[in-house]
DNA sequence: AACGTTTCCAACCGCTCGAAT
DNA sequence: AATTCGAGCGGTTGGAAACGT
């Protein structure tokens, strides 16, 4: 998948930085600090974007940048990090001098995640509890962790565009997507509706597509899968596409049930 | 030595947020 | 209050390097 260039286009270059580039960039902003990032490419001469100049900067030019292998202590802090903020990487940084976002976002995905999921024990239920479900704009907030999803929301999902189809379900299954979790979502997790077959009924969404979540009661888990795989897979198999979405749902929580054919 | 596969990391992209207008 | 814009963030990718056969 390739995505279209920003700044190609714009008859600007991208890829490697050549050093000669470096050089530009360090003497410039060593000269007249950073500023406007978008206008500094222009003045400094450099036929980069903004944000490519800011990113070389930020991950490699500045002086302080420690470079160099993760001391078994940084690796221990990003570990303990990790586990309380989740994917905030700025914020795991900022605990690190010297080390980038960037930089420690590499290092956990090519390392500390494998070496965890080595020694990671799963809970009684089988599967693992992810605990990287941190909405970045909550950085007043207490950490809010999610634990092992109870169940998930079909009408908020059909009725939320950004949510669409099985690649967004990982936020809420507990993927590694932890931008897409929004506080509400949480919220919704911890205390997630009943589904009941007047529900599901097409009559009902009609006469009340804005139907009260305070109306149903919280649902216990684990819940009974079964149950719950025969009421979606009525209401899906009306969707477009709704199928193909009600199918990974289920292949993807339902992992101790067997799945009949259809 | 040649080739295929895996790992690693720099750099990119789209998205969100907050400030400015 | 609504819109625009720049900065920053986290997820993803491309390609070089390392490794295995």
């Amino acid at each position: 998948m390739v995505r279209a260039p920003c700044c190609e286009k714009m008859g600007l270059k991208k890829g490697p930085w050549a050093p000669e580039e470096d050089h530009i960039l360090t003497s410039y902003i060593q000269k007249h600090g950073h500023g406007n990032w978008r206008a500094l490419p222009k003045q400094a001469g450099l036929l980069r974007c903004g944000k490519s100049c800011r990113l070389r900067w930020i991950n490699y030019l500045k002086p302080d940048i420690k470079r160099g292998n993760f001391t078994i202590e940084e690796e221990e802090t990003i570990i303990k990090l990790h586990d309380m903020l989740g994917n905030r990487w700025s914020a795991i940084a900022a605990k690190l001098p010297g080390r980038t976002d960037n930089e420690i976002k590499n290092v956990w995905h090519t390392n500390l995640k494998k070496r965890l999921l080595k020694t990671d024990q799963p809970n009684p239920n089988g599967r693992r509890i992810n605990k990287s479900k941190i909405k970045r704009s909550d950085s007043n907030s207490s950490i809010v962790t999610q634990s092992e999803p109870a169940n998930f929301n079909f009408r908020e999902m059909e009725t939320t565009s950004a949510c669409t189809a099985s690649s967004d379900f990982s936020s809420v299954t507990g993927g590694d997507n932890s931008k897409n979790i929004k506080s509400e979502d949480i919220e919704s997790l911890e205390t997630m509706p009943v589904i009941d077959e007047s529900f599901w009924s097409e009559a009902a969404i009609d006469e009340n597509p804005t139907m009260s979540s305070q109306s149903l009661t919280p649902l216990q888990y684990p819940f009974n899968y079964e149950e719950t795989f025969q009421q979606t897979h009525a209401y899906a198999s009306n969707l477009d596409d709704g199928m193909d979405f009600w199918y990974d749902i289920f292949t993807r929580t339902a992992d101790s049930i067997e799945l009949p054919e259809f």
